[in-house]
DNA sequence: GCCAAAATTCAACACGCGATGAAAATCGCC
DNA sequence: GGCGATTTTCATCGCGTGTTGAATTTTGGC
C-alpha cells in the first residue's frame, strides 16, 4: 500500500484491510471499457475491478449490482449526451436545418467517440442476455434525445426544410441508428477491407451518411415519386 | 421413451441410453431461437438441448461445441438468404433500379421475420463478450450478401438510377443496417408508443425508409447541393 | 477517548456453464 | 451371433461469475 503522503487521493482516505482509495468515479470508467468491449452478458466484475484496482466487493458497495452500475452508467453517458445535444439545439434555433443537423452529427459523433467506443458499444446492448431489461433501460435513455432531434425535425418541416410527408415519430431513428452503426463498422471494414485509411474512411462515410439522408440515392434528374401517402403523425 | 412405433420419427433409430431420437434440424431450430433472444454469451447449451428435447451432450456429438453449432447456423440462414438474394438480383436484371432494390427489400424482410428475429437477433451478435471472432464469422457471411446489393447499385449508377457520387462500397451498409434495424426497434417501439398496431407501423415505417432511401430528407424544391465530392471509389 | 459509521479488502458461497467420458441401446456388416 | 460403429443419455468435472459477510482501518460526532 502506498504511503498516505504519497498517495495523490481526494478526501476521504481510504479504510479497510490495506485499502487504496478508489473513487466510483474511477469505477465507472472502468466499467464503461469493459462493457464496450465484451458487452453486458459477457462482461464480468472481476474485469472491471481489475480495471479500476479495487476489489469486485466495492463495486457492489457502491452500485449495488451488476445491473446497478449498468445503469448508473446509462444515466451518466446518456445524460452527458442529452444536456450537451440539448445545448447544440438551443444554440442553432434559426439557422437552416440542415446545418442544425451537421452539429447534432459532429456533437454525437464526438461524444461516441471520446467513450472509447463505450456509449456505441452499450448503446447496441439490447442484444445481450436480460435484453429486455437491458432495451427498456436504454430506449428510456434514448427518448429525450430522439425527441430533441424530433424537435429539430419538427421545426425543420415547419419552415419547408424537411419533407412533411416523412413519419416525424421515427425520422430521428433513421437519421441516428445508421450514425451509430457507421462509427462502429466502418472503422473494422476500412481496416479490413479499403484502401482508405480508417480516419478517412470514417470521415467520408459520415458525410455520404449526410448526404444520402438528406438527398438520397436517386439522381436529381431521376427524383422518384413520393412513395408515401400523407400519413397523420402518430402521438409519439 | 415412447414406443417406437409412436415416434415420428425418420429413420435411422434413437441410440443410446433411453433414446429419444432427435435431429441436427430440431437442434439448430432451437439454436436459432435462443441465440436470437439471448444472444451468443447469453445463451447456454442447456436452454438449446431443452428446447430441442435432448441432452446438451448430444450438441457436442453433432456439433462440436458452442462455438460450432453457431457456426452451423450462420452458414444455414446467410446461405439461404444468399441464394435467395441471388435469385431475385438474377430475375430482376433489367429493371428498374429502385424496384429491384424493392424486391431486394421485401425478400429480407420475409426471410428476417420467417425465421422468428433469429437472423436479425444473431446479425447484431457482434456485441457480444467474444465478440472479435463473433463479429468476423458475420463479416465473412455478410460479404457476398452486400456484394449483391453493391452489384445492383453499380448497375443502377451505370444506367444513371442511383447517383454515381455516392460510394459504392458501403452504400448497401446504408441500405440494409437501417432495415435489419427496423424490423428489430419499430415494432418494439409501436407497441409501447405509437397508435398504429404493430404491423402497420413496421410497414410505415419500411415504407418510409425506402422513400428516404431513395429520395432524402429535403424537400424536392430545397434539393440540397451535393455534399460529396466526387471520390475514387475504392477497391472494396 | 469511545463508538458508530463509512469504506475498503479478504475469503468464501452457490450456482451456472462449457465440456467430456462412460454407459447403454441400436444398427449393419461379416 | 459377434462385433464395431453410431448415437443417445447420464453423471460429472473444472472453472468462472455474481454476490455476500466478516475483518480491518479510518473518520467524525459526542
Amino acid at each position: 500500500m502506498l504511503k498516505k503522503s504519497l498517495e495523490p487521493l481526494p478526501t476521504p482516505s481510504p479504510r479497510g484491510r490495506k485499502a487504496i482509495k478508489v473513487e466510483p468515479r474511477i469505477i465507472l470508467d472502468a466499467a464503461l471499457k469493459v462493457f464496450a468491449e465484451q458487452g453486458v452478458a459477457g462482461a464480468n466484475l472481476r474485469a472491471i475491478a481489475r480495471g479500476a484496482g479495487c476489489d469486485p466487493a466495492l463495486i457492489y458497495y457502491h452500485f449495488g449490482s451488476k445491473e446497478g452500475i449498468f445503469e448508473a452508467l446509462l444515466d451518466e453517458l446518456f445524460g452527458e449526451l442529452q444536456r450537451e445535444l440539448a445545448k447544440v439545439v438551443g444554440e442553432t434555433t434559426g439557422q437552416p436545418t440542415q446545418e442544425r443537423m451537421r452539429q447534432v452529427m459532429d456533437l454525437i459523433v464526438r461524444q461516441l467517440r471520446t467513450r472509447g467506443r463505450g456509449l456505441q458499444g452499450i448503446a447496441r446492448g439490447e442484444v445481450v442476455a436480460g435484453a429486455e431489461g437491458t432495451r427498456i433501460s436504454i430506449a428510456k435513455r434514448l427518448r429525450p434525445i430522439l425527441d430533441l432531434l424530433r424537435q429539430v425535425f419538427a421545426e425543420g418541416m415547419a419552415k419547408g426544410e424537411v419533407r412533411a410527408d416523412l413519419p416525424l415519430p421515427i425520422l430521428p431513428f433513421f437519421f441516428l441508428r445508421p450514425l451509430v452503426e457507421i462509427l462502429e463498422l466502418i472503422p473494422v471494414m476500412s481496416a479490413h477491407l479499403s484502401d482508405f485509411p480508417p480516419e478517412e474512411a470514417l470521415a467520408m462515410a459520415l458525410t455520404a451518411w449526410f448526404d444520402l439522408f438528406w438527398n438520397g440515392a436517386s439522381p436529381s434528374q431521376e427524383r422518384g415519386d413520393r412513395l408515401l401517402p400523407a400519413v397523420a403523425k402518430s402521438p409519439l
